[in-house]
DNA sequence: TCTTAAATATGATTTAAATCATGTTTTCAA
DNA sequence: TTGAAAACATGATTTAAATCATATTTAAGA
C-alpha cells in the first residue's frame, strides 16, 4: 500500500514538524538516528521532499532540514505522492486496471471502500492535525 | 498489503472455483493463460496451495488442479495466509510493532480501522460468496 | 579567502520478490 | 510394462526496491 520509502518520509516529516523550525535545523544524521532509518537512504528521501517543496533545507555549516509553518498545513497524501507517485494508492487490490465502483472487481466491495476511505483521510489530514493528536497524548509516534 | 503472489493465488483459486471440479481438472498452463499469470510462477503457487489443502490436485495424464465442494467454503484469508503468512496483513502502516487500539500510532486512527475491517471481510468472505456475487453480475472477475 | 560542514547529485551494491528453467515422481492408457 | 503427461521439487536468474558510498556544490565562520 505504502512503500517503505513513503513510510520513512512520513516519519521524517513528522519528526521535523515536532522538532525543527527556521532556527533549529536538523541534519540527516540526527533524524535518521531518531526515527531509526538508514542514514544515506533517508538522505535521498529528504532531498526528494526538499526538491518538491514539502520540506525546507539549507546547505553548508549550520544547515539542515526544517519546516516552515506553512509546510505544516500540507496533507499527508502530498508527502506520500512525492515518494510513491499518484498511482500506487488508488490501484485495485487485484491489479485490475479498470476497477471502480462502476465496474468493480470481485474484491472491490469486499474492501468496503476501505481503501477509498483511507485515501480520503490522507487527503484531509494535515501534519498539524497529527501534531495535535500527539500533544493530546491520544496517539504515539513510533520509532520501530 | 497483499503480495503479488497472494493476488495470483486469489485469482487462480477463484478461476478454479468457477471452472473446475473432480471431473474437469485444469492444468497450470490453462489457468496461467486465462488469468494472465506467468506459468512457472503460477505453478509454484498452485503447488503451495495444494500442499496446504486449499486446492486439490492429481498427478499424471488427465491430472491437474481442481476444487472439492468443501474447498469452496474456505475464506479468502486462508488463501492469502498460505502465501503471505499471518503477519503481513495485520502489520502497522508505519511499521510500528506494538501498534493497536490500546497504543495507537499516529496514523492508526487516520486509517479509521480500515485495515481491520478489510481483514475482517477477508475472514468472513468465502469463495462461494464471491461466486454468488459474480453470478449476480454485481462484480467482475478481472484478468488484468 | 580558506577551511569545514552541510545538502545535493549520482551511481554502485545488496536484498527480497518475482520469474524462469529443469530434473523427478506419479499415474494414465495403450 | 512402457511412454507420455501431468504435478512436484528445487534451484537459477532477473528485476525492482532498499541500501550504501562518494564526489560535488553551497554557505558559514574564522
Amino acid at each position: 500500500m505504502l512503500s517503505n520509502s513513503a513510510k520513512y518520509a512520513l516519519k521524517a516529516v513528522l519528526y521535523l514538524s515536532l522538532n525543527s523550525n527556521e532556527e533549529e535545523k536538523l541534519m540527516t544524521k540526527d533524524i535518521s538516528e531518531k526515527i531509526n532509518v538508514p542514514k544515506s537512504y533517508l538522505a535521498k528521501i529528504l532531498q526528494d521532499l526538499s526538491r518538491h517543496g514539502v520540506i525546507a533545507s539549507s546547505k553548508g555549516p549550520k544547515g539542515g532540514f526544517y519546516l516552515h509553518d506553512n509546510n505544516k498545513k500540507i496533507s499527508l497524501i502530498d508527502i506520500i505522492e512525492v515518494i510513491d507517485g499518484k498511482q500506487r494508492l488508488s490501484s485495485c487490490i487485484l491489479g485490475f486496471h479498470e476497477c471502480d465502483s462502476e465496474n468493480p472487481c470481485v474484491l472491490h466491495d469486499i474492501m468496503g471502500g476501505a481503501n477509498n476511505q483511507f485515501v480520503k483521510s490522507l487527503e484531509e489530514t494535515t501534519l498539524e492535525d497529527l501534531i495535535a493528536d500527539l500533544s493530546e497524548g491520544s496517539s504515539v509516534f513510533p520509532v520501530d
